[in-house]
RNA sequence: GGCCCGGUGGUCAAGAGGUUAAGACACGGCCCUUUCAAGGCUGUAACACGGGUUCGAGUCCCGUCCGGGUCACCA
């Protein structure tokens, strides 16, 4: 014992006394029911869709019980961190509204801004705590150095596959769990590197059990493995990190990503040799992609929809992709919204149970639909704003078109807007140059080719030309719209169709087409596609000139 | 491979032993409309498989199959 109390000296000689850590991080006065939760990702830079949902989750349950949401920077990896990472995380996070009360802040300065009482936020920075626990580990045994290079653990792997053993640092396997204090002494004085590792209590066969507040009850073998919680760098692994962190900064429910399941046996015995009572657990089932007749989690490298950013850039307003977010973590919440489609979304009380414990397909469809309801529900002012906006962020060639003519701009993205059944042909704003960019002469011009197949089928050319001529002829922008469709109703009849469908559809062989075979092609003409608004209120819009140019082409 | 999680239409899902097995998205049709959308109506389509338990199983039990996660000095 006094072995083990030397031992934790010899090796953090440099710290000093331990801290005061009851005083320094006070127990949070939290009510039975409140919820402290935490997002704690990596700093690299990349923002996952998931965790974007995973960082909403732990919001949602920390504010609807009262409680608070911190965020911690997980930067224990040197190597797969990069420069502003966290920033560019945080400004992800913030597109998508999913704001933190506690933790490392956006603000800039010298390693990043934070708030609260509880950090450094950011585990780099934490160092000493770390080291103080291991220390405190070490001296009462339950963790010891260990020197193993990484040849010889692979070597020590390769061994226990010949024997059909279960892989890894356990049990009589792990060799340096019986090094004396001298010839630990004497290794580290010559230099050599060394881990911390946990001496595992558990034993082959013993089980461990646990309430998931998503999965429910689970149990599964118990932790063997003497699992590295210092590395040579003297950093922790997220493993103690979760566990040190997480105790201190008073965190009560850990919502986390599913892949951390099958550590939870490891995380539980670490709160137990540190004597901490450990969090409530819930795993997050991932977002997947189909892929052929199976699926998978989105990957980062292969799927662009992987990446929250994906999504500000094509424009999906923010609202939608939360919204969107909801549905997925809680089975009832469509049903809610239907039938309170104004309420704030912090009003809907989410809950665990409701929660699937599968993966659910992250469905575009389903997204756009989504996207489409709210969009159509904007003021036109607000609207032509955002696409604006959006475009001079991502699109400046589109935003440059509209400031050419600015109030014809706003026209454009006004029309058919504020309707009794508004317009739902926009799901992001990236369709916005897409469906409307004809209106604008530059894009109608390089988009010239390739109309003939547009026009109605089995319509000759010289029939679109006597349409397009016998229009240009009476067109009149000014025309109210009664006028202008009795217009179109009389040119029907002096070409030879239809002046209505219900006339068509009684005697189909009497006529050329019917009217609606004439405004499409005037469409076509005036758009360049099939579909478009409203076609009165295009060319008012438009204006004469653009329509008079357009006809004649 | 070991351990763990999951499996109701193409997708998200409701369903807590007895239902004609909801609803939404997508897809098709019809209606409305000058037209494009939207909207209204409507249609196609599901309990992975095999054994039990039970009067009765999508619901409970066992097995199989399939899918996923995890087995680092990465998180």
């Amino acid at each position: 014992m006094s072995d083990d109390f030397a031992l934790a000296e010899f090796l953090f000689p440099e710290d000093g006394p331990e801290a005061d850590y009851e005083s320094l991080y006070p127990r949070r006065a939290v009510s039975e029911g409140v919820m402290v939760t935490r997002f704690a990702p990596s700093p690299t830079g990349f923002l996952h869709i998931g965790g974007v949902y995973t960082a909403l989750i732990n919001e949602r349950f920390a504010h609807q019980s009262g409680g608070r949401v911190l965020l911690r920077i997980e930067d224990t990896d040197r190597k797969r961190e990069i420069e502003k990472g966290a920033e560019m995380i945080l400004e992800a996070l913030s597109q998508f509204r999913v704001f933190f009360d506690e933790g490392v802040t956006a603000e800039a300065g010298e390693g990043g801004g934070e708030t609260g009482v509880y950090g450094p936020y950011r585990q780099s920075l934490r160092g000493r705590v770390y080291r103080d626990h291991v220390k405190a580990l070490i001296r009462r045994g339950k963790a010891y150095p260990s020197f193993a290079t990484t040849g010889e653990l692979e070597e020590l792997r390769r061994r226990q596959e010949a024997l059909g053993a279960d892989p890894g640092y356990y049990g009589e396997w792990a060799l340096d769990r019986d090094l004396t204090f001298e010839e630990i002494r004497a290794k580290a004085a010559a230099g050599a590197p060394y881990v911390v590792r946990l001496r595992s209590p558990g034993s082959p066969g013993e089980r461990v059990g646990y309430q998931d507040l998503i999965k429910g009850p689970l149990e599964m073998q118990a932790n063997v493995q003497d699992v590295v919680i210092l590395k040579t760098d003297g950093l922790p692994t997220y493993h103690f990190a979760h566990v040190v962190d997480d105790h201190w900064m008073g965190v009560t429910h850990v919502l986390r990503a599913d892949e951390w399941l099958a550590s939870a046996p490891v995380h539980l015995q670490l709160f137990e040799a540190m004597g901490w009572a450990p969090p409530q657990y819930g795993h997050i089932a991932p977002v997947l992609k189909a892929e052929g007749s199976s699926r998978r989690k989105l990957s980062k490298r292969k799927d662009p929809e992987a990446a929250a950013s994906y999504y500000a850039e094509l424009g999906f307003p923010e609202e939608a992709v939360r919204e969107y977010l909801m549905m997925l973590m809680n089975s009832n919440y469509e049903e809610w919204r239907m039938e309170r489609p104004d309420a704030p979304l912090e009003e809907f009380p989410v809950s665990f149970d409701r929660m699937s414990a599968g993966g659910a397909l992250l469905d575009m469809n389903k997204l756009a639909d989504v996207s489409k309801n709210f969009i159509a529900g904007l003021s036109k002012e607000d609207l032509y704003r955002r696409i604006y906006d959006w475009a001079r962020r991502y699109r400046p060639d589109f935003a440059d078109i509209l400031d050419s003519d600015p109030g014809y701009g706003a026209e454009v993205f006004h029309i058919e807007r504020e309707a009794a059944s508004p317009r739902k042909d926009i799901a992001k704003w990236a369709d916005g140059p897409e469906v409307f960019g004809y209106f604008f002469d530059s894009v109608f011009e390089g988009a010239a080719e390739a109309r003939g197949p547009l026009y109605p089928e089995g319509m000759k050319d010289e029939d679109v030309r006597a349409i397009l001529r016998a229009y240009a002829d009476v067109a009149d922008v000014a025309d109210d719209k009664n006028a202008w469709m009795e217009k179109i109703r009389v040119l029907c009849d002096g070409l030879g169709y239809a002046r209505d469908k219900k006339t068509y559809k009684k005697a189909p062989e009497a006529y050329k087409g019917q009217i609606g075979d004439v405004t499409m092609v005037i469409r076509v003409a005036l758009a360049g596609r099939r579909t478009s608004p409203d076609l009165y209120e295009m060319m008012r819009v438009m204006g004469r000139e653009r329509v008079a140019a357009r006809l004649g082409a």
